[in-house]
DNA sequence: CTGAAAGCGCTTACAG
DNA sequence: CTGAAAGCGCTTACAG
């Protein structure tokens, strides 16, 4: 491959300047010099060596994001989101798959450490995920959920206890006699805080609390879970759903079951993406603001520096379609 | 950060040493001094620099892969898939999503090369994808989708139209009066592949070839042109649809025409994604071998060093699901 | 079996 | 404005 060595001698000057022009700085080069580099460059078909750059500027320019499941498509969303706010930085983005699996979480995580991305955006599929490997190597991280205050690191997403009232008061308003909450795994922050606004609603209704099931975060085990429970006699007659994923779940598990969406059963998601307006019946859901999420994540880890840590709340917007009853 | 130097101090040998001792060679190491190493490096916590590492090997044990959308759950799985291969074999992969954008493509290729990435899987949205800058630097590439044979580059692939065609026998097994089809974009060597094996199945039966539309590979295109089809009174009874993204579109086309599948339009896909199995009804398709071929391309690509160059074929399996009336 | 040293291809103070 | 040189943190012949 042709080395800068290569451009310099072409253009009768030194690896330094060939540095400068193509940096734009630090020091500036003469108009002539700058042409004879750019010249030799363009004749010999130069392309800089990033990972010399990397190691000798010490930084990668580039950033580390860790989804639980590239194949939902809402982390598939947030990554092409997160990839083009970074690519408007100059950033090139890695993804790594967790695939569902906590140990692979953990081997992204030391991977990004050992290839020294400049910073991380961790969504993970814990929910006390240990970030010490992070902090040791001062990597500025952002987590895009709720999580404990105390650990240094920044968080940024919507209000779920809103966002769950929100939707289950959606449903209450039509009407329905019973309305179920298919969440996520128990043991999560984020989970609590959907039950949470899920029963405050109900109970602002004056609705007694009966109907509530878990499932993970993919399509087959809500289709699973939903299955079980729409062949109960007593399932309930409407349903919001933590995830997009989930609800898709659903709407498969309902067919299966005979039950038509929204005639015996009402469906509504949570996250917003771009295949929820494609289902069958298209899904009621909760937006989330991705875009301005990845936004907000590239700015505070590469404009800023990630020296500011930050726990901010975005503005989320209830979708109505047919699977609601709309 | 801790660097080797530390360790080597610490353990009262060279650097070298410490190198030896993390590679397992290429020189052995006493049992003695070579755990002096390891002791030293768990007490400091020392990880090797993966990008001074890359530098100094001339290979950073990484992988680029570029997908036309990683939106597209085919991709997503593809992409999962090559990865699993990839850290079979202590590689990294990276991901380029070039979200139906030619230009973004071409900014994935000019940043793998630059990234120094050691080989290259390749799905183009182009037809004749320009890999003269893969040669140039000498990286070997796998494509995978058909391609002309004279470029010097593999390609995995199974036979589109052969797969067409056993998807389009079915279809005229079932005794539909007319069978459509949705192609993808009509100027790739894989929708040529398509439509000659739908037509050869068509005129095997003596049927007529009439209904032939194209979409490019996404929900949202697929459904609109869906839609205006659907909508005309002479619309074909059943379709054949040449991606499950494309498949998908036409399921909801057909929702919000009011007709039924398969009761007034049947419908089979092709890709075999996980999604495919939840549609509502449950999508008949073609299932693609992902993780033979995502496996093979690992082992040309990082096992075989990239020397040979081939064009494979592998095989496929139709999954008849509700969608097509079984 | 081990160490001193050169080299990978850049960047960047430092001198001029 | 420009160049010689040190340095980033590894690997790997080369000597011993």
């Amino acid at each position: 491959m042709i080395t800068g060595r290569d451009v310099a001698e072409r253009a009768g000057t030194s690896t330094a300047v060939v540095s400068y022009v193509f940096n734009n700085g630090p020091r500036n080069v003469s108009p002539a010099t700058r042409q004879r580099v750019l010249d030799a460059a363009a004749e010999l078909n130069y392309r800089p060596n990033v990972v010399a750059k990397a190691l000798s500027a010490g930084r990668t320019a580039s950033i580390g994001l860790i989804v639980p499941d590239i194949a939902n498509s809402y982390f598939g969303e947030l990554a092409r989101a997160i990839e083009d706010a970074a690519l408007d930085r100059d950033n090139l983005l890695l993804i790594g798959d967790s695939a569902m699996n906590a140990e692979q979480e953990r081997l992204h995580m030391a991977s990004f450490v050992d290839r020294r991305v400049d910073a991380v955006i961790l969504v993970s599929l814990l929910d006390e995920p240990d970030i010490s490997l992070f902090q040791q190597a001062g990597l500025p991280v952002v987590v895009l959920h709720p999580i404990d205050e105390t650990k240094n690191v920044s968080s940024l997403t919507i209000d779920y206890e809103k966002a769950a009232h929100s939707a289950t008061a959606h449903l209450l308003a039509h009407g329905y006699p019973s309305i179920g909450l298919l969440n996520g795994p128990g043991d999560s922050a984020g989970s609590r805080q959907h039950l949470r606004g899920f029963t405050q609603a109900m109970e602002e209704a004056g609705r007694p609390v009966t109907h509530v099931r878990s499932s993970s975060i993919s399509r087959a085990d809500a289709a699973e879970t939903a299955l079980a429970w729409l062949r109960e006699s007593e399932h309930p007659r409407a349903l919001y759903a933590t995830t997009d994923e989930q609800a898709f779940g659903v709407l498969y598990a309902a067919y299966e079951c005979g039950l038509s969406v929204p005639g015996d059963l009402a469906v509504v998601g949570f996250d917003g993406t771009a295949h929820s307006g494609f289902a069958v019946p298209p899904l009621a859901t909760v937006k989330q603001p991705v875009a301005a999420i990845a936004d907000r994540a590239m700015t505070l880890l590469v404009d800023l520096g990630g020296e500011e840590t930050v726990h901010e709340l975005f503005d989320f917007e209830f979708v109505p379609r047919a699977s609601c009853g709309c």
